[in-house]
RNA sequence: GGUCUGGUAGUUCAGUUGGUUAGAAUACAUGCCUGUCACGCAUGGGGUCGCGGGUUCGAGUCCCGUCCAGACCGCCA
């Protein structure tokens, strides 16, 4: 038996027991004739004392020996502190150790293991299992599997089944790249690893298994952000004869349930906005609404004076900033220059500063009037000491660049309070999507969306305009599930494929076996996958998912400590009968 | 593919207008200390200033290239 309890338990009522304790050393402080010795595991951390008058001075020595992070056992008498302390849970006791075992030494670890490490986000990935000893990256992974339980148990008790679906599947042009892998049997033929199991759980629904889900790995072969790895975790689900408001209730009930359990948040109905509606007030399909800042649309009260860069736009917008009004002129100026970076591109900005005497001040006082102005307040909500900031331009882009300056603000003025939650849906997602590269249209949700069945005849003059039964679910600002209703006649699955422009023969090879089983009696049927890595991230208060993830990517899509992608030998390549042509 | 920021001691960082022997904190080592808990005190070791080239009497500092890391845009059906 290594241990008799662990390093988190022994309290006051627990003095004068006999003891064992094993972990790793946390801290050691030798006061010469006397050493403590502060020893952790996943449980927490207690005192070993080790003392001229009551240890053995051979023992005492020993316990000079150590060094941070050796693995230990130590057995001895607990005993009641003469010091105590608050700081940890065990701080009124510590251990009187009479046999002290050294299990393995360890090398001095290159960043401390504490809470406020001092190391950086490198150091920390090369030496990832050091840094799970610390309590952030430890309690993120314990937070990970009660998130995990609670959806398991959860969608269990609504009936849902796990089915496990394969990861070696086959390529699809569609949407992102694939990551393939090669197959030795099959020369000159490659797996595709999924970029989720869509087909698979719909090919589920026409096997009868009319509840599905899955806690499942996707993978796809795009550029990270701090919310994005290349292999990732969906909590994949599908529902067979069903309409979007049974689905939207049951993913709605989960949402509730994980809020309540995990965060003892309590939430009524999730408010529900359309993607136009989204669009409009917050330029963003997915907004954040736990606060205000609304767009105000600007074009009626903004277009009819001699101000060309209004005039000439497709739309003004703008926003009123809270307090904004202290900002001074040169922290203004900062903010058009920000506005102004690439990675926003507006052409400038126009401001109006709402000052507490009801009056206000412009950039553009040269073409507006006070009266003026008071039409773009009322149009943006904006209140004595408010600053409004006006982009214009094309409507898409000023709507991306106002929700960037939006989502800034908010965050610089911590409107972004992660304690706080506030879901909705996005419903009436756009069908199709116009892409200028390949100049057709792609699927904006993917191909095997239903459009609106009213909508279907719009299809052949207006394909633009044809909105989906396609839905998101959005959580402070993160699109944390998406979905829809699916196809499942096999003529508008066809019909779909040909304005996504496939050939019918192309169609087939890709997709025929999902027609094929659609002519055996698909039941209607639609599902939603959430994005299991961002969701507990989140409910955990944080957007980056990394510190969730127990092994994670770097932003090259390396794994930085087994030094992962890599090159293979030639041996390995001649069985799977590829050679390599390197660009660089 | 692009934009921005960074790379200096084991680690986190500072380093002025280009100037003589590159600093601090922390970690580490040694010694002292009987109630510490971010203990304290003293001493000590520790540097390919990411890499390559250029400008210059002289480069951590300026210029060009390159590699690496992070954030973002494109991309992510």
């Amino acid at each position: 038996m290594y241990r008799s309890h662990n390093c988190g338990e022994l309290r006051m009522s627990d003095v004068g027991k006999e003891v064992t304790l094993a972990g790793w050393v946390q801290r050691i402080k030798d006061r010469g004739v006397l050493n403590w010795v502060v020893i952790r595991d996943r449980y927490g951390i207690t005192q070993l004392v080790f003392d001229e008058e009551r240890t053995p001075a051979a023992l005492l020595e020993q316990s000079k020996t150590l060094g941070r992070e050796f693995v230990i056992q130590a057995k001895g008498t607990v005993i009641e502190r003469e010091s105590k302390t608050k700081n940890m849970a065990t701080g009124d006791i510590e251990i009187l150790v009479t046999e002290l075992n050294i299990l393995n030494a360890a090398q001095t670890p290159p960043f401390t293991i504490e809470d406020e490490t001092d190391g950086g986000e490198e150091l920390r990935m090369q030496y990832r299992y050091l840094d799970i000893r610390r309590n952030p990256v430890k309690e993120s992974l314990i937070f990970r599997h009660k998130v995990s339980i609670e959806v398991r148990n959860y969608l269990s008790e609504q009936g849902f089944i796990e089915v496990e679906t394969p990861y070696l599947i086959k390529s699809t042009p569609e949407g992102a790249r694939d990551f393939v892998v090669p197959s030795r049997m099959n020369e000159g033929q490659f797996y595709a690893l999924p970029q989720s199991p869509q087909t698979f759980k719909q090919l589920l629904m026409v096997g009868g298994m009319d509840k599905y889900f899955q806690i499942v790995k996707c993978f796809r072969d795009e550029d990270l952000r701090a919310d994005r790895q290349p292999e990732f975790t969906q909590i994949d689900c599908e529902m067979a004869f069903v309409d979007q408001e049974d689905i939207l209730n049951t993913f709605e009930g989960l949402t509730r349930h994980l809020l309540k359990e995990l965060k003892g948040v309590e939430i009524g109905d999730f408010p529900r906005m359309t993607y136009d509606e989204a669009m409009r007030r917050y330029g963003n399909d997915k907004p954040d609404i736990r606060f205000g800042m609304e767009f105000g649309e600007l074009n009626t009260v903004a277009q009819h004076k001699d101000f060309n860069v209004f005039n000439k736009a497709e739309l003004v917008a703008g926003i009123a900033v809270p307090r904004g009004n202290t900002y001074t002129r040169k922290e203004i100026d900062k903010l058009i220059d920000w506005v102004k970076r690439p990675q926003i591109g507006a052409m400038g900005m126009v401001y109006v500063r709402c000052n507490e005497d009801g009056s206000y001040k412009s950039s553009v006082d040269k073409f507006y009037d006070q009266e003026d102005l008071a039409k773009w307040a009322e149009a943006t909500g904006a209140k004595a000491g408010d600053l409004i900031c006006v982009l214009s331009g094309d409507t898409n882009k000023v709507r991306a660049q106002l929700s960037a300056l939006r989502m800034e603000l908010a965050e610089r003025l911590g409107l972004r309070n992660p304690e706080e939650f506030a879901p909705l849906w996005v419903v009436d997602f756009p069908l199709l999507e116009w892409d200028e590269e390949t100049e057709r249209y792609h699927a904006m949700h993917h191909p095997f969306t239903s459009p609106k069945p009213e909508q279907i005849e719009l299809l052949k003059t207006e394909p633009g305009n044809v909105k989906a039964n396609a839905y998101d679910l959005v959580l402070n600002g993160n699109e944390i599930g998406g979905g829809s209703i699916r196809i499942h006649d096999k003529e508008i699955q066809a019909m779909m494929f040909d304005y996504l422009g496939f050939t019918p023969e192309e169609a087939n090879a890709q997709f025929g076996f999902l027609m094929d089983a659609f002519q055996y009696g698909a039941p209607p049927h639609g599902g939603l996958a959430f994005g299991f890595d961002r969701l507990v991230a989140i409910l955990g208060g944080q957007e980056t998912i990394r510190d969730f993830i127990a092994f994670p990517k770097n932003n090259s899509g390396r794994d930085v400590m087994i030094d992962a992608p890599a090159p293979v030998d030639d041996e390995q390549l001649e069985e799977l009968s590829l050679k390599l042509n390197l660009k660089s």
